[in-house]
This record gives C-alpha cells, sequence and structure tokens, in this order.
DNA sequence: GTCATGTTGATACCCTGTATCAATTTTGTC
DNA sequence: GACAAAATTGATACAGGGTATCAACATGAC
C-alpha cells in the first residue's frame, strides 16, 4: 500500500479477487483507464508491443470477469471494450467513432423483472445496447475516421404494438 | 408463381429483393425454415455438403439484410442465427440449448424512446437480448447436450436504482 | 444465340480469441 | 537471502466465424 504511490482503481479490483498485480498487468491497466472511449483488443496489443497478445486478452477476459470493462458488440457484430463505471448498466454505443457511454435506467431494469413472468423459463440476465451517432460524430461527419461499426440486422425501427410473446 | 407450387416467406422476401432464387439459396432456406431453435452458421454448413460455405455464409447474410433472419450474441460472445417471424421484436435465448424465442414488448419500445430525450446524439438502433434457462432446461438438466453458451461479463444482477446517465 | 449481370464455390485470408507448455515471476516460508 | 510452490507470461499453434478473390457457371434480356 505505501511502496506503491498509487494504486488504481482497476488493481484493487485485481488484488481484491485474489490475483497479483504483475508488471503486464499494471501496464495494461495503466492503458486501459486511460481509455477514453471504447477500444478493440488488438488496439491494447499494439499499443503495448512488449507485452504477448495471449497476456493482453487473458487480462481483459480477467477484468471482464472481476466487472472492471465490458465487452460489447457493435450493431455488425464486431467486439468492443469499455471501461466499467458503475456496476450495473447498459450501454449507449456511437456507430461511427466507437465512443461508448454507459446509462442505469431502474425503470427499465423494473420492467424486465415484470416481463420475467411473461418469460417462459427464468432469466438469468440480460443486455441492452442502445446504437446512437454521438453528437461529436452529428456535427463533424468529416474530422474523425469513421469506424462503419454500424450493421444491418437488428437496428430496429421502433413501433408501438402492445406488448405480446411471438412462440419459438 | 404456377410453376413452383410453394414459395416459402423466405423465397418471396429475397425475390421481392430483388435477388434470385437459385437452387443453392433454396436449399439453404429450407433448411431454416425447418429450424425450430436456434442455430449456427457452421451447422447449416455441414447439413448442406454440397453447398460451398462461402454460399451458407452469402446467404445468411442476404437473409439478415432483408429481415428473414436474425443473428443475435450468446452472453458469451458466440453468434446464433434465428429465423424471424415478426417485424420488430427482440430475443430470449437459453444458455443452455440455444433455443431462441422472440418477443414484443410495446412499453419496452415507447420507453426507449421517452429515454432517447436523455441520451446524447441520436438513437439508431438498439439491441435488447434476455437470457434465459427454458422451461426445457430447467427440468431437465441432463438430456439435452449443455452448449455451454453462457458466459459472464453482462448478465446483469438487477437493481432498482434510478435513471440516471453516468458520463462516457 | 449472345451478351451483361448475378451467383457459385474453392481458396486463401483476416479477425478474435483460446489451448499448450516451457520459461519466468511472484509470493511465502525458512 | 535462498528456496519451493503457485501463478503468470509469451511463443506458438490452433479454432471459430466470416470475408475477399476470382474463375467458372447460371440467368435473364435482347
Ligand atoms: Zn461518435
Ligand atoms: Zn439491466
Ligand atoms: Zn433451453
Ligand atoms: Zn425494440
Amino acid at each position: 500500500m505505501t511502496e506503491q504511490a498509487v494504486r488504481s482503481n482497476f488493481m484493487a479490483i485485481l488484488e481484491d479477487n485474489g490475483y497479483r498485480l504483475t508488471l503486464p498487468r499494471r501496464e495494461i491497466i495503466g492503458v486501459l483507464e486511460a481509455k477514453q472511449e471504447g477500444f478493440t483488443a488488438e488496439e491494447i496489443v499494439s499499443e503495448l508491443p512488449g507485452i504477448g497478445r495471449a497476456t493482453i486478452y487473458r487480462t481483459l477476459k480477467l477484468l471482464q470477469e472481476v466487472g472492471a470493462i465490458c465487452r460489447l458488440n457493435m450493431l455488425n457484430g464486431a467486439p468492443r471494450y469499455s471501461p466499467s463505471r458503475v456496476e450495473h448498466h447498459h450501454h449507449t454505443v456511437c456507430v461511427r467513432c466507437g465512443l461508448v457511454s454507459e446509462f442505469r435506467a431502474a425503470t427499465l431494469e423494473r420492467f424486465l423483472r415484470a416481463l420475467s413472468g411473461e418469460i417462459p423459463g427464468v432469466i438469468v440476465g440480460h443486455r441492452i445496447d442502445l446504437y446512437v451517432t454521438c453528437p461529436t460524430c452529428l456535427q463533424d461527419e468529416q474530422s474523425r475516421p469513421a469506424l462503419h461499426l454500424h450493421g444491418h440486422g437488428h437496428a430496429h425501427a421502433h413501433d408501438d404494438s402492445l406488448a405480446e410473446l411471438v412462440g419459438s
């Protein structure tokens, strides 16, 4: 505690879960915590050439398991990671630049819980992702490099039909 | 119309979108429409040894684009496809057997629309997946082969905090 | 038929990630 | 500090899912 000036949040979480705070892990965490936006695993790999690819992936997985980061999918399925700042939350992801924000919505959670009565089986988890174009990307459609993170598929248009189960 | 006794839904959708109803496509559609549960692409590949892998993937992509099938992710990220029976919907997926069901929930959609006021940027799509253990799997935890489709990460436990944005 | 266009399938390739396993670090314990 | 046990690393190979290429082939319009 004293010989190491600052021990970051992520480091504390790892320690609290019984993992060792090795140098590679500290370097990875250092990079992650500086990230303002979502990132890919390979991005981290190339930012830390001294650390093996396997170690990067292993550490990302560890950090997911202890809840320090989230792994989410773009509309096209491409995976993306993002530091986790609060316990239970969901994400908005900019389909242009990959910016990830977290949000909490108790109403939504409450509604899902209510829905569990109408769903066969027991709910063991859920995922809610909102795909957006962020304010920055709305304005300058040029300055940032577009990541083409959008996709076809489930970019649902909204409608207002009644809640209804539709079978398998 | 007359020379072909039955023209399935999926075939009609493809035709309506200007694609050709080739033999490979018809065979693939035949297999897909018989599926009662979710399926993987490779599953289709091995069920149709006469058809090239690329064609299978291309056709699956096509069918996604015209809205005939959905591609979703298990909790662990593994992709899974499922025939789409209604326009806008979301999914419940059994984490044990991969059974996919669709559901509509207008309240949910309405709530998301309301939420869009609190979210920076414009929402261009959303994804809502409920991970469940289906009734069948609840009972016989043995008879079906477990697919290990669960995962760590975002299997959110529920909580009831107030709706609140949490920054990037 | 003939030509333009759409499709196919074999192949090679890319991306994301994991299994292996010997070499190295870290952590305790003396 | 020395030492042994346990955790971790990194090189490599591999797996899974999917796409780019491109020559051969089918389709449809004329
Ligand atoms: Zn953006
Ligand atoms: Zn939630
Ligand atoms: Zn099941
Ligand atoms: Zn919806």
